[in-house]
DNA sequence: CGACTTTCTGGCTGCACATCCAAAACTTTA
DNA sequence: TAAAGTTTTGGATGTGCAGCCAGAAAGTCG
């Protein structure tokens, strides 16, 4: 069903459940957000859930959608707006920690779905797509930088790895630590990358 | 019960009971990763594995303690050996990832259990301390580099959380996609790092 | 007001799983 | 070899869950 074609009941509930959802699987954690427990939340029947979205899947997928584009309409803007790659990176990096500050409950949410949910036996897991374009998305901005001059030789993808894998190591400390200096971390994150990756004397 | 204490035949159903779960769960990750399964790969009825670990939790921390022993093993010799913090640094990065090379089902297994077990509601998760002394261990090293004036001036905590990082998204890359250059990153990130902590001209 | 549609409730069903257990098979001891 | 101890089997039990559904309630329109 499309968007256009929901009733106005049909679009609030929908808000409210993934709003709910949100909230019980970043305060519970993935294996406890089970549907009862999204549907007591909501203070309504566990069936409602089953009746707008088609199953337990199906709302995963719409709460991911749902924080997807929370992130990138932050991001996205502030990244395209710089005039060097330096400065994208150094956005890139800025953006991704104030979207943990603004959004945190969704951020722990999102992080938990990628984490813990996967579509039976070994496979790719139904959220690798989404990591894989994570870092080539990066690796674009380091492409420009190498292009332009202003970083050093290094491996394109190898680097997009260790930023990524940095800045996807800050929730987990934030999640078993509130009080963390998240300005500080931004500071001390940016520092390193510029200097890491930027042109050697 | 005390490892003196056990038969013969006890140690050898714990050791071929722990190989197999790492097996299980390295190959068909933690979710599908059932006692019964378990017993079926160790080609015996899964009533054993009560009998000798206890129940599930019992057996996942036992392999978590031997996985976490191989890996000491291996790398503390190694990182203690070195003569500055620089190299040190080095032997750190190139330790985990030699393990990886060396150890990759069993590391799979340990990343599967770290991220996906946890010790009902949102609690700090029964391996939180665990990740919490990798990041600790890491400090130390830089804390020495810095006493030493080998580093610059950055902040201990996080450059050891962007470090420890990028470490641990290796294994998901290495996961999905097993023709991965292990020697190249190997290099690229220890350069990355070597720069990065390094007193600046 | 009635017919009709959308939305909701609460409980039922079936499945997958860890755990438990009684008895069988095996091993050690005397 | 018999008795006592240990180990294993395979199935029974109970739990927690998603999905399903029959009917109730609320909303819509002639």
């Amino acid at each position: 069903m499309q968007p256009e074609s929901r009733t106005f009941i049909e679009e609030a509930r929908r808000a409210q459940i993934i709003a709910c959802a949100i909230e019980v699987i970043a305060e519970h954690g993935y294996a406890n957000a089970t549907m009862a427990r999204i549907a007591k939340q909501a203070k309504i029947s566990s069936g409602v859930i089953s009746y707008h979205f088609g199953g337990k899947d199906p709302l995963i997928q719409a709460v991911v959608a749902e924080v997807a584009k929370l992130a990138t309409d932050l991001m996205l803007p502030r990244i395209l707006a710089q005039p060097s790659a330096t400065e994208a990176l150094r956005a890139y990096i800025e953006g991704n920690l104030e979207f943990m500050r603004l959004h945190r409950k969704p951020l722990l949410a999102l992080v938990e779905i990628v984490t813990h949910a996967q579509g039976g036996e070994s496979g790719p897991g139904p959220y690798a797509e989404q990591a894989e374009v994570a870092i080539t998305d990066l690796e674009k901005i380091l492409h420009w930088g190498r292009q332009a001059g202003e970083f050093r030789d290094f491996h394109q993808r190898t680097m997009a790895i260790a930023i990524r894998g940095a800045i996807d190591a800050v929730p987990g400390r934030l999640f078993h630590d509130p009080d963390f200096d998240l300005d500080l971390l931004t500071r001390e994150l940016v520092a390193t990358f510029t200097i890491a990756t930027r042109r050697q004397p």
